[in-house]
RNA sequence: GGGUGGUUAGCUCAGUUGGUAGAGCGGAGCCCUUACAAGGCUUAGGUCGGGAGUUCGAGCCUCUCACCACCCACCA
């Protein structure tokens, strides 16, 4: 093996030899069925720090249930995120001077199946730079014919249970996008703004009303003004009529609960057509509803009436506010009012201002027609049980009951809250990258809903004469999506695929798409799948920045995963990091603070580095904070692994291991290292059982470095050298076979180091089957039990002390390193004895020391440490620093006399005493009386050193 | 307005049923000891956000306050 691991090269063929081995593929043959889905990343997308985080978690997984011999399956695939999508290819187009209207639908698509094609493999190839075990020979793509059939088949199974419904209703508008778009693509957020007060003079002349709004251009479609009916001020002037200013429409003065007397004048301008609030009391008093807005967000040529009361509405317009955009409309009709004296106040005013996700643009809440799934309907010609919420209801239950366990459990709440409360779903887009909806219309606008065209005539007794046309709109992005556990499975077929893997295991997600994604895969789940789409949900936090800040493109602070694999210069970080941004001001600023961050770019930390430290950020549910100097630690982590299996095989390739009938003894070291070999096994289990993939990766990076490097291979070194063949025999089958197991145990986290490594160790530990086996199909490891070895662990232990106790004195006494020393010991027990003849090879390695003697009587001139009770001396004849030794005694003497006054508080407590169990009492006085006795001994050293002194 | 999470060492975070406060990184000192300087050894550093309560005993349980972050809804 290569004296420095380099990731690069073991990386590179690893995949490879995976992917030409079929090891992805899930074993049919094996039992059980652990199926994880995954969420599939935008089809033209590119790998960010949390793909990669979400993707790591995923895999550990995988290849872990992998090694426990259970058919596993990571389904991949992508989405093709109609409106992400279609905007790339639209900004390409710009380029050109094109819009998709003028080379119109067909060719558009065209275009985007070529961008499809040419960059949709992208990240699918970052993820396998990742070492992600999916089963790619099962790729899927949400437009895919099989997943298409499964789209059309659920809409015409919904719209025949009449939860599916076409209407006008008020929806969110997206007047850049030009569609429709769902109440979660809306985010609203704080912004200034204004509250103009206006002046609308009753009808009769007898005076006016002053009304706020933060929209004073929606008062060309204002057909009402409401007031609370039990507002004294306004008594009476319910059932009057206004003039409405600029307009000169009449309308009423309607009186409606939803108006709090307190804010503003007390007065509310009322536009059913502009407004959600305003909508629902425009139905209350069935109001006319006139849309003043084109889908740009311009003023009409005329207004559109819609509704029962909108006929005879008037639907003028003054010509001076026609075509022109709603922040210009809004600027002439401040004027305009101004000018009539009809503006009393503009005050400051803080409003929450919705924007589309996508387009940044405010969203205008506009009167269209749009397809519905009905989430709050209760019957249906199924048969749904009474009362109950056809769609909603069950994927409540569904978590419930426990069918669906959230980990961390706290996102139950969150999940419930939002069911609870849920509005139909907005499922049409005015948009062509998608799937269309499965509808036709004839002439006269009647609606036909089938699989295609041929079923619809068929079903609905269509005549070949008549003209149908397939409705224009295609599907949110999101409809698809939730269809993803089982139409990637191959429904509406039964396959053994869906028999086997559906419901699938654990949904690895963000919280950010709960709503998105994982409520709405439940609702369809249960409706259409049968049963739940997945067991667990596991929830994990955000990729922030290492000092908690989100990446974002134009905070500049953005990371590419792999960039931290393969390394960056600097130049090139810059260059990534400064061009295409929203702001183009930002650029200077983002490249200085790059510059600072990483004046020497990033450096190559491996897959595995980055790989491990997001397991060991994965603490539960919270967002991590994510910092490069973690990798480098993880990276010196696999070097150290990688360096430690180089002193393995090079003490044992062409070595007896100890495979055959040879005589083989076990050392104390080795029993100890086997025994604690299990309990690492049993806590690194325990807490991929729990998610707890933190304290899975420290565990077993403690038992790596901490155990087996630091003390384990240490103490083989002597056994090595001095022992006899048995025992030779017996460390080096013990090196190599915990080694192997090490790496079973850490290769779902760090795959690539594993695997290679495992290659050469394997056969050496007698557990290499055939030419092709992998490390990924070996069995995870199982403690047992019968091997932790108690006795070997308290001679480890007590040897581990006596070694700390001679070091300490040699850093603090400033004693060469290299120098051996000669031990004194006295107040030795018979365990202390048969302790150092037993161990006194391994002690006079790990400590440098060159003799170990009992002595009786007055130890000489010396610096001491305790082992238990028994005291180490290192005589220090005319060397001794009498006042660092009397600085290092007084430390250790303060800090037992801490600990002996607490426990004695505790115990002179009668409360105390009687009270606590048993057990910690006594505990507590054996902790008590050993602290006593540590202290008389370091008194007397102390007493001792201090005669030195004159 | 409703809800969730957080506040522990300089930084980033663990802390199991309440019973001796931990890790990594960073800092300091010593060392090229033939697996590893991407290393070894040693070491400093904490009134666990404030207050109150329950308890023999609280980082952990209860209440309260403060601050931070996030989600949902929303008054024109």
């Amino acid at each position: 093996m290569e004296k420095t691991y380099d990731p690069r090269q073991i990386e590179q063929d690893c995949y490879a030899r995976w992917m030409d081995s079929d090891q992805f593929r899930p074993d049919m043959q094996a039992e059980g069925g652990y199926c994880i889905m995954l969420p599939p990343p935008n089809v033209t997308g590119r790998l960010h720090m949390g793909h990669a985080f979400q993707d790591t978690l995923m895999d550990v997984l995988t290849r872990w249930h992998r090694m426990r011999g259970e058919a596993t399956l990571w389904q991949p695939g992508t989405d093709h995120a109609g409106i992400a999508t279609q905007m790339v290819v639209e900004r390409q187009l710009e380029g050109q001077g094109i819009s998709r209207h003028d080379i119109g639908r067909t060719k558009f698509l065209e275009k985007v199946w070529e961008w499809k094609e040419q960059s949709g493999g992208f990240i699918t190839e970052q993820m396998k730079r990742l070492g992600a075990s999916c089963d790619w020979s099962r790729e899927r793509f949400t437009m895919d014919e099989g997943l298409s059939e499964a789209v059309r088949e659920v809409f015409v199974r919904l719209y025949e249970d009449g939860l599916i419904y076409r209407g006008k209703r008020l929806t969110n508008w997206d007047p850049v996008l030009r569609t429709a778009v769902s109440d979660l693509e809306v985010i609203s957020e704080e912004e200034d703004g204004h509250l103009w007060h206006m002046r609308y003079p009753l009808s009769d002349g007898s005076g006016h009303l002053t009304v706020a709004t933060t929209r004073p251009e929606t008062m060309l479609g204002d057909t009402a003004v409401a007031v609370h009916p039990d507002d004294e001020r306004f008594q009476g002037l319910i059932g009057q009529t206004i003039t409405l200013p600029l307009v000169g429409r009449q309308i009423p003065i309607i009186g409606d609960d939803y108006v709090d007397p307190e804010f503003g004048s007390g007065c509310v301008k009322i536009t059913p057509a502009h407004d959600f609030n305003d909508y629902a009391i425009g139905q209350r008093h069935d109001l006319p509803m006139l849309n003043v807005l084109t889908e740009t967000a311009a003023i009409r040529e005329q207004a559109e009436c819609i509704g029962t009361a909108a006929d005879g509405a008037d639907p003028h317009i003054p010509e001076r506010y026609r075509g022109l955009d709603r922040y210009e409309a809004r600027r002439q009709i401040v004027a305009d009012l101004e000018a009539e004296g009809l503006l009393v106040e503009i005050e400051k005013h803080k409003l929450m201002v919705p924007r589309g996700d996508r387009s940044g643009t405010v969203i205008e809440p506009l009167l269209t027609d749009q397809w519905f799934v009905d989430l709050t309907r209760e019957e249906t010609p199924k048969g749904t049980p009474g009362g109950k919420k056809a769609i909603t209801e069950p994927a409540i239950e569904a978590v419930r009951s426990g069918d669906i366990r959230f980990v961390p459990g706290n996102w139950e709440n969150t999940y419930f809250q939002w069911l609870e409360n849920i509005q139909d779903w907005c499922i049409s887009r005015q948009l062509w990258w998608g799937h269309r909806i499965p509808a036709w219309y004839d002439t006269e606008g009647n609606i036909f809903v089938g699989r295609d065209e041929d079923e619809v005539r068929q079903k609905y007794d269509v005549p070949a004469e008549t003209a149908l046309t397939q409705d224009e709109d295609v599907l949110d992005t999101w409809f698809s999506s939730a269809l993803w556990p089982f139409s990637t499975l191959g429904w509406p077929e039964q396959t053994p695929e869906l028999e086997r893997f559906y419901p699938t295991s654990v949904l690895v997600t963000g919280f950010d798409i709960i709503f998105f994604w994982v409520a709405r895969m439940v609702m369809m789940g249960k409706y259409f799948g049968g049963d739940v789409p997945f067991r667990e949900v596991y929830v994990h936090g955000l990729v922030r920045d290492a000092h908690g800040q989100k990446m974002s493109k134009s905070k500049g602070n953005v990371l590419d995963p792999i960039d931290i694999i393969d390394g960056i210069d600097l130049e090139s970080l810059v260059e990534k990091r400064t061009t295409g941004l929203m702001q183009p001001k930002k650029a200077t600023q983002i490249e200085k603070q790059t510059r600072e961050e990483f004046p020497d770019g990033i450096g190559e930390h491996g897959t595995d580095a980055l790989r491990f430290t997001f397991a060991a950020q994965a603490t539960t549910g919270r967002d991590i904070s994510f910092d490069l100097e973690r990798v480098k630690g993880y990276r010196n982590f696999c070097n150290k692994l990688w360096n430690a299996s180089r002193f393995v095989l090079m003490q044992c390739e062409g070595e007896d291991t100890g495979l055959g009938d040879e005589p083989v003894t076990l050392g104390t070291a080795d029993r100890w290292i086997i025994g604690a070999l299990q309990a690492c096994e049993a806590t690194a289990t325990k807490h991929l059982e729990t998610y707890r993939f933190d304290l899975a990766a420290q565990t077993l990076y403690d038992f790596t470095w901490s155990t087996y490097c630091d003390w384990y291979l240490e103490l083989t070194k002597p056994a090595i050298k001095h022992g006899d063949e048995a025992a030779k025999r017996g460390t080096r089958r013990t090196l190599v076979r915990v080694l192997e197991t090490l790496l079973r145990l850490l290769h779902p986290f760090i795959p690539y180091i594993t695997e290679t490594i495992w290659q050469r160790v394997a056969p050496l530990a007698g557990r290499k089957p055939g030419a092709d086996a992998s490390i990924m199909t070996a069995p995870f490891p199982v403690p047992d039990e019968g091997k932790r070895d108690p006795e070997a662990r308290e001679a480890i232990e007590w040897l581990q002390g006596f070694a700390l106790g001679v070091r300490r004195i040699r850093a603090e006494m400033d004693i060469a390193p290299g120098k051996p020393l000669p031990v004194m010991v006295t107040e030795a027990s018979d365990r202390d004895r048969k302790l150092i003849e037993e161990l006194s090879p391994l002690l006079q390695s790990l400590a440098r020391i060159e003799s170990v003697e009992e002595i009786d009587g007055e130890p000489p001139e010396s610096a001491m440490a305790l082992v238990g009770r028994m005291q180490l001396h290192i005589p220090l004849a005319g060397l001794i620093d009498v006042d660092a030794e009397l600085e290092r005694l007084d430390k250790a003497i303060d800090s037992l006399q801490k600990q002996i006054d607490k426990a004695r508080g505790k115990l002179s407590n009668a409360n105390f005493v009687e009270r606590a169990p048993e057990a910690v009492v006594n505990q507590e006085r054996e902790r008590l009386a050993k602290f006593e006795a540590e202290l008389g001994e370091l008194n007397g050293q102390r007493e001792r050193i201090s005669k030195l002194e004159s």
